[in-house]
DNA sequence: ATGATGAATGTAAACGCTTACAAAAATATT
DNA sequence: AATATTTTTGTAAGCGTTTACATTCATCAT
């Protein structure tokens, strides 16, 4: 139906191969690449990618799986790695897993994309559980596999990640200075990053001689924003309600969670930062929006996307061939949701 | 390199074609089918979708053009699309034109994705002006196309759009019950939907019999959120601060451009709804985290891309041949940040 | 049983490119 | 000028499916 290489090649008085060459770049002597390209152009001719991929096992395209886009955590990381994908000629093929993260579904929709005949996939946030029989580190063998801010010991794929512990560390010393010594632990339930910075939290409490409490370390599920927010505020209430001894300190490990404590606090009657303080995660646009602004952690979301776009396109086309791990430093961005503990 | 149909059609014992009747769900009989099935099973193929659609012209794909992500209106209508799509074996492509809105640069992208073989197009508020020489028109002529919350007047493409003149008539109808006479409005340069509110507006001042201040209507250009959020609050600031009659109520035709009108109201020092009403649009998170929670118009996001995800697959099927126009109505939110104009 | 009918299957030609290999043309070497 | 070398170009065989057409098989009426 429509126009062929072969009408190309005709029009310029020359070969398919020849045509196929110029449009690769590949060695064409400068007048008859001038050919083609006029007629290219007098033609209208776009090469189809589909016959290019089927031939070349390359289709330009990468799979990009996140839990969610509801959250402005994610949102602004695809669209990051969208626009450096276009820029390079790729094009990148969005699947989300669902806020309830289930490792089962995150492998189902890595798999058909697999099957899709995408040239790498970049996964956000890619759930620990995942690797347990090795899936990743198996992908990773047979495709090009970037994880943004997925667990540290994934081991045989390119990670592209923010120090989390470190960021976590950071939260922790100046709550500290701030006289905080009960602080609560939000968490989505499984979650790659939630671990790491659990973990940060548990070291940082037994370096420090305190004495963790675990009723100050709740898990919450999914991370569906409308749920959230919703379901939050109940559960913070409640949760904060029944604790006989406060914690003057809270933080969460997303900015979603933070705003449903934040509400949650409120109703509970506790005011922010006066009797408890309260950080969040990410520094997404909600963290400046609300009233106190909240203080964060700063994730740029933006550099992380592009990082891992280069880093897939780097892979895919075959340089740096071996498992890189890139790391981004969070920097600690101070608002108004967190103040010296009462009574200092 | 992989294993193919071929290998598939020995194992079972039948030739490619049957095997390819399979899985294409072509009359085969029982027998011979489960053999096939049987073969795929201990072979563990699956197509290679290049190549069916190189034949069939067909990939399973659905292009998906937006503007941007940093919008949560324009993400949550993205994560509802991709939901319906992977829920019928489609695939989405994402694609942001970017929140310059060039039509150029839409058309480009559209045209990228149409060489890529997509099966068809969503476009999330397609641009008034890239209709100009039908071009939207032709191109749905050549493959399945439906604008979302596009310009009514694009002609023989699907649409699934709000009744936004109808919201802001509701809208307009409630300051007027609040006794509010001078009504600014704020709008981004080049957005089909900020078009049609603000035919809207005109209209309903006209009928009323108010004559309209030039000065009330305030154009922004770019729908990025950063930019607006920083730049808003600037430009807000001087526009009102210089403007000798102030209005007593002001519509902004997205949440974004409403966050940044409230910063700027503040920073002048406009207490919100006291001095000065504000409505937004669209019903994002940020109207109800927002202090004071923002009255808006609900714009049912997940609705409006799950119907357009139905749309497209029907008409890649082949289902409802001729363009259809799918409708919804907008209700109005009525929150905190409006009050009768002051002195009633 | 026999031929007529219709359903199931097989054969092979697309689909629109890329690329290994061969041939031809241009350039370098003597 | 003749030959060796290198660079361009052409020929044709894939890439992994689908599908029109031809063939075979099963079913049914006679």
């Amino acid at each position: 139906m429509g126009i062929r290489i072969e009408d190309v090649a005709r029009e310029a008085g020359v070969s398919t191969a020849t045509v196929s060459r110029v449009i690769n770049n590949h060695p064409v002597r400068e007048k008859t690449k001038e050919k083609v390209i006029a007629a290219m152009g007098k033609l209208k001719w776009e090469p189809n990618l589909l016959a290019r991929g089927l031939n070349t096992g390359r289709g330009k395209t990468v799979g990009v799986v996140v839990p969610s886009l509801t959250n402005p955590y994610f949102s602004e990381i695809v669209e990051s790695i969208e626009t450096s994908l276009t820029g390079v000629g790729y094009l990148g093929i969005l699947m989300s897993t669902g806020a309830d993260r289930s490792d089962a579904r995150e492998r189902e929709v890595v798999e058909t994309l697999a099957r899709r005949g995408v040239d790498g996939i970049i996964v956000v946030d890619g759930t620990d559980e995942n690797n347990h029989n090795g899936f990743f580190s198996a992908l990773a063998g047979r495709l090009p596999l970037v994880v943004i801010n997925g667990s540290p010991s994934l081991d045989g794929v390119d990670l592209v990640m923010t120090d989390q512990a470190s960021g976590m560390v950071k939260v922790l010393d100046y709550l500290y200075s701030l006289g905080h010594r009960r602080i609560a632990f939000f968490r989505a339930d499984r979650e790659a990053s939630a671990d790491v910075k659990m973990d940060a939290y548990l070291a940082w409490l037994e370096e420090r001689g305190l004495t963790g409490d675990p009723g100050l370390i709740v898990r919450f599920a999914g991370v569906n924003r409308s749920r959230i927010l919703v379901e939050m505020e109940e559960s913070v209430y409640s949760w904060i309600s029944r604790l006989e001894e406060k914690p003057s300190a809270l933080f969460a490990c997303n900015e979603l969670m933070a705003l449903g404590a934040l509400r949650g606090l409120e109703k509970a009657g506790f005011d922010v930062p006066g009797d408890i303080s309260l950080v969040g995660h990410d520094n997404t646009p909600y963290a400046s929006l609300v009233k106190p602004a909240l203080t964060t952690v700063e994730m740029k979301m933006s550099e992380l996307g592009g990082a891992a776009a280069r880093r897939i396109i780097d892979r895919i086309e075959g340089r740096g061939t071996d498992p890189q791990r890139i790391l981004f430093s969070p920097e600690l961005i101070i608002r108004n949701s967190t103040a010296p503990v009462a009574g200092i």
